[in-house]
DNA sequence: CGTCACCTTGACGAGTCTCAAGTTGTGTGG
DNA sequence: CCACACAACTTGAGACTCGTCAAGGTGACG
């Protein structure tokens, strides 16, 4: 894929249709495009903030604890807009998870420009309460919940954000590893094995391949996850 | 203190000088003032989200697990605008750690009235991301810490908030209880004395009362989190 | 100055981590 | 297309941290 289709794709998913293709070249000329290897962390963003858009493929926000514990602060997929922090209490790093199409923004840079129309800046609010909710939910479940609830809502999330229905119920490719998961939920690899077996043998999931997963009973799975009643 | 000075409270925080005095009657006539007593869950929002001004005073955002478990997901002080979601995977709720005097607007007209100045949006998504990237540290505390880790890092962060420098070093007056700490910090309130304890056993604390905490070093306490070395 | 909620300390057990040894997909080269 | 090789995953046994339950302390209030 070219550098304008990219920049199209960005433009399409962020940009509103009104915006003035002034506006739109200034974005362009701002962009940096990255292509990733499935492991890379292609770009560190060089000591500023970065705004990263995933024009195509899968990627995960790595924090650095000491000792070498690493804590996976969210998973983001094609179209979604990450906030990647240069200097924080801990360092991140973005890693692609598959290969990857990217394009970064310098963050500063960026949120100037979108404020030349409030609609983008709303755009970006909006994108980043959810990114918020997101975070919030993954804090009750790192603060307050055991493995298996754990592992069952972070299956419930997975199958909401890439989830495809089929007629067993819900197919999930996930293109991260155990280890992935298990630095995502706070837990170790073989605690994510030991429940997915637990899930398994009680006929809430299927494992057809390593990275597929069939969620066959999305009830009794919420239930598990400790979520709230969902009304009808 | 009348709602006039509340609202220019809000005002003086939220929007900028240059608003037009019919955005700023606008927004004057969204908010709904709440005194809320030390303890209480004011106002619920009446299943929509809202958006929370605290003109005095300090929170606590409670989200509840299933099996009576709670996890706090954010403390906020006198200034904060706090995002109140109404439905979720678990129910959010707003709770005065102390007396309180807030704003609330209902979320959805609160941005679209927003959107009438870029600049507006702009302070709301600079919010936004600070509370993700206060959010995101969070995940790490509670994914990857043990529990001496957790406390120290907010000890720091407290310190960092609402902390008042004096001689010996940093001094905290903290509004919220052992067990509120715990709920922040998926530990029991058991295990958040035994570690203030630890801290203080080995001068790195004092606790002259009940919630009046001295940081005394925070170099190692910055180690004991488990944060980056601060750069000069 | 008494009362009470809040906090501290101790003993024990549950859940998850660590370390170690298999097992099984997946991709590659013949 | 099949066999091989390797990484990824699974399973098991023991250790360790933190939770639970229970019994005192203690500061802050009336």
């Amino acid at each position: 894929m070219t550098f304008p289709d990219l920049f199209e794709r960005f433009a399409t998913d962020i940009l509103p249709m009104s915006i003035s293709d002034a506006t739109h070249l200034k974005f362009q000329s701002l962009a940096r495009y990255v292509s990733a290897r499935c492991g890379d962390a292609p770009f560190t963003g060089s000591g500023h903030d970065q705004m990263v858009f995933i024009a195509r493929g899968s990627t995960k926000l790595v924090a650095q604890a000491s000792h070498g514990r690493e804590q996976i602060v969210a998973f983001n997929f094609e179209g979604d807009l990450v906030s990647v922090p240069a200097r924080a209490a801990h360092a991140y790093s973005l890693i692609a998870l598959v290969d990857c199409e990217l394009i970064y923004f310098p963050a500063d840079r960026f949120f100037q420009l979108a404020q030349e129309e409030a609609v983008i800046v709303a755009t970006m609010l909006d994108r980043a309460l959810q990114a918020l909710s997101r975070c919030r939910e993954k804090t009750i479940t790192l603060g307050r919940k055991t493995a298996q609830e754990r592992l069952s809502s972070f299956l419930i999330a997975m199958g909401d954000r890439i989830g495809v229905a089929c007629d067993k119920g819900v197919a999930l490719d996930l293109p991260m590893s155990r280890r992935d998961i298990g630095d995502s939920l706070g837990l170790t690899i073989e605690t994510i094995s030991r429940q997915l077996t637990e899930l398994r043998s009680e006929g809430l999931i299927e494992t057809p391949g390593r990275s597929q997963i069939l969620l066959l009973n999305r009830v009794e799975l919420n239930a598990r996850a400790g979520h709230m009643q969902v009304a009808a």
